[in-house]
DNA sequence: CTTTTTCCCTGGACGC
DNA sequence: TGCGTCCAGGGAAAAA
């Protein structure tokens, strides 16, 4: 489940292949990959686009042409990118698209559960676009004390709270938990029940958690691996994620599964109470 | 407005 | 071996 880590990583990953680079054809193999749902459409839309720059806003890659365009790729649960030269890439059942670069490089998007989405837009658009949908970016203009005001006018339980991009964007299920963790945090509290000191170590741990995620180039399980194939390493780090029943680092205490917001969720009932 | 629920989608794990 | 069932979960949309 690709987080901002993720796709902080394969931004990075992707970059080289396609900046200052033409998509000489795209290919789209899944009508439901692209909004619109016209594949014809679309790929005729992508050729002989060139790439300015590979952004990133929360969890989506912003895919900047020169020809003023913008093509917002969400990951979703199991997208994923692998880029290799041309026709070097094995068959792949689950391969939805692939943009075949005027330098010599085949980008190949894969995705399982067809979740994942690619949507193109006007440049003109996009700042409405992630406005109405995303809070702060956690790692640049974003304060303790802008958290406190966002947390404070939500009731519902704090982790269904960080899991809306609105308050801040980049947070996915595994580094909700670990920052949780790290704040000594219960992810069932009510949001607007944390005090200031609470709300100090949530947003320091948030930041951290995310930068240590970016330093060891995201979590690989399940679905999601990098473009050039290599795995991140931030799951050796978890401390909570996929450890229910097993103790907690800080306390030695059996760590508890929860469903917070309809989420799996593992907390530790000793250094997060409620 | 906020909150909750349902849906989308597939493969792997599990019980029988 | 082969079913049926449950689970993983981000976000859109509908319902409350």
């Amino acid at each position: 489940m690709p987080e901002l880590p993720e796709v902080e990583t394969v931004r990075r990953q992707l970059e080289p292949s396609l900046v200052g680079s033409s998509i000489g054809r795209a290919e789209i193999a899944d009508p439901r990959l692209t909004r619109p749902h016209d594949p014809v459409l679309v790929a005729a839309a992508l050729s002989g686009r060139t790439v300015e720059t590979v952004g990133r806003r929360g969890k989506y890659l912003v895919v900047r042409f020169v020809e003023r365009d913008v093509l917002l790729v969400h990951l979703r649960m199991t997208g994923s990118f692998r880029v290799a030269p041309r026709g070097a890439l094995p068959a792949d059942p689950h391969r939805r698209a692939v943009l075949i670069m005027d330098n010599g490089s085949d980008v190949a998007y894969r995705d399982v559960r067809r979740f994942g989405t690619w949507e193109l837009l006007d440049a003109d658009a996009v700042d409405a676009y992630f406005a109405a949908r995303l809070g702060p970016e956690p790692l640049e203009v974003f304060s303790a004390r802008d958290l406190a005001a966002r947390l404070e006018r939500r009731r519902a339980a704090l982790k269904a709270v960080l899991l809306d991009q609105r308050v801040v964007a980049g947070l996915g299920n595994i580094y909700a938990d670990e920052a949780l963790w790290r704040a000594g945090l219960h992810p069932g509290r009510s949001a607007s029940s944390l005090d200031d000191a609470d709300v100090r170590r949530l947003h320091r741990a948030v930041r951290h958690v995310l930068r240590r995620g970016i330093a060891r180039q995201g979590a690989t399980l399940r679905d999601y691996s990098s473009p050039d194939g290599a795995t991140g390493e931030m799951q050796e780090e978890f401390e909570v994620y996929g450890r229910a029943g097993q103790r907690c680092f800080r306390c030695g205490h059996e760590l508890e599964r929860h469903v917070v917001g309809g989420r799996g969720t593992t907390a530790c009932p000793i250094c997060q109470p409620f």
